[in-house]
DNA sequence: TGTACATCAGTGAACGCGCGTTCACTGATGTAC
DNA sequence: TGTACATCAGTGAACGCGCGTTCACTGATGTAC
């Protein structure tokens, strides 16, 4: 195995590195869709063909920066419960919600690549269970706390989410069966899916909307927002 | 004034009328970032610089576009109300949040335009208003219909909403002003928008999103929370 | 330890492409008397 | 009704740009004996 690597390869790890982050403030800076090889090459002082021996095509680098930044965003999701304590249900979901928020704020390209218009991206069919996993693997803490928190009776969980139509409840199982957590009741992982896009909703538009920006004022119309979803998933702040 | 065109101003309208319906359709084929005024030019029998009568810049042209689309979809949302009984209130919200998703369906390139990475569009500081005001107009049947609601004493308001902070506020004073029914409670205003903004991020991520295509099983997800929004916004079905 | 060879990193030139926009222009369409 | 003039539609050529990707290549870095 390349259980040790040597010098080489680890300036090849280092270099990738190099160009995805180099890539990230490029978004940033120039917009999602302006990412440019060329732009990137000049920036870490290589010629634009030196790319390919990172990366094999310019998509090959865009699915890269979209994996990375579900992981990044599910790291920030977990690091929010760090402090509370366990059975805190209500706690621990508010500030799953604030982080998101936060990180999304914080990271305005990484979540445009991720959530925006995907004509920007890539969507190479063999990609989709990548991105899918990638999902899944964000939305670990989401379920965690819904689960626990189903598991202790404190959470309300909609009629119509017991017994979800055939399709939907072949895609949960599937989910179900990736996350690590493979008990996880169907209902409670439609609950925190359907929760989640909600937020999404709401971050978006203020971010790229087309309404008042005042309307989400810094975010409390969203701390509103979660604070209702969290009275009407039964949570309730200790 | 103008009120009675000549031929040629006809033919003009006609004609901008004839780009706009091209560029739509050239998006839907190629994606909404891949409009470009060279292939709608060729798709009418023009040369490109022909367009420049017509649009002064590619971005006049993506901004009539957006505006346009927002006013189609407040006029499907308008007529979804048709059939239903004034009183009906659980009804008539049902029937506007399908009305929704299903314009976003029918316009797939429209709604990424309103709704997507705004790098594909534009974002000239002086269409901001323009685009507000546009996004009000699509919102007059949802706030409607609540408003009517509330009047009723059919509509359940959190708490949170009765007093929202000040900058949040101020916000939706504008948007009450902007609106033909100026008698509004700003809750209820409120209310609507944040209902609205959390059914965008359902059906944006069924459109766009890197989720197991069978989690929204043709729509039936969305009808589900469509339900739940409606129990708890305390609409009771007829 | 030193040499021979394979692997990899990065270069520089080139390819072919489509893009938005400008400009000076020709013809056609409308208007005023 | 006919003529003179202004307005507008559309053309064709050109500008300058940046893009992703390929290719044959030179040097440097590592490996095996």
């Amino acid at each position: 195995m390349t259980r040790t690597l040597n010098r080489r390869q680890q300036r090849h790890q280092a270099t990738i590195q190099e160009i995805k982050d180099t890539a990230r403030q490029q978004m940033a800076e120039e917009g999602v869709s302006n990412l440019s090889l060329g732009a990137i090459a000049r920036a870490i002082g290589m010629t634009p063909p030196a790319l390919y021996r990172y990366f094999e095509s310019r998509g090959a680098l865009v699915t890269a920066l979209v994996v990375d930044a579900y992981d990044s965003m599910g790291e920030a999701l977990e690091q929010s419960q760090g402090s509370l304590s366990q059975d805190d249900y209500a706690g621990r979901f508010l500030a799953l919600m604030h982080a998101y928020r936060g990180w999304a704020l914080k990271h305005p390209a990484d979540y445009a690549l991720m959530y925006g218009t995907p004509a920007a991206s890539v969507d190479l069919s063999g990609e989709q269970e990548r991105f899918q996993r990638a999902v899944m693997r964000s939305m670990r803490a989401m379920v965690e706390v819904l689960h626990a928190a189903y598991d202790a009776k404190c959470l309300t969980i909609p009629s119509q989410y017991q017994e979800p139509p055939p399709t939907v409840r072949t895609a949960l199982t599937w989910m179900q069966s990736v996350l690590p957590d493979k008990a996880v009741p169907l209902g409670v992982l439609a609950l925190a899916f359907t929760t989640w896009l909600r937020a999404d909703g709401l971050i978006w538009q203020e971010l790229h909307g087309h309404l008042p920006k005042d309307l989400f004022g810094y975010g409390e119309l969203y701390e509103m927002e979660s604070r209702v979803l969290a009275e009407r998933l039964g949570l309730v702040a200790l």
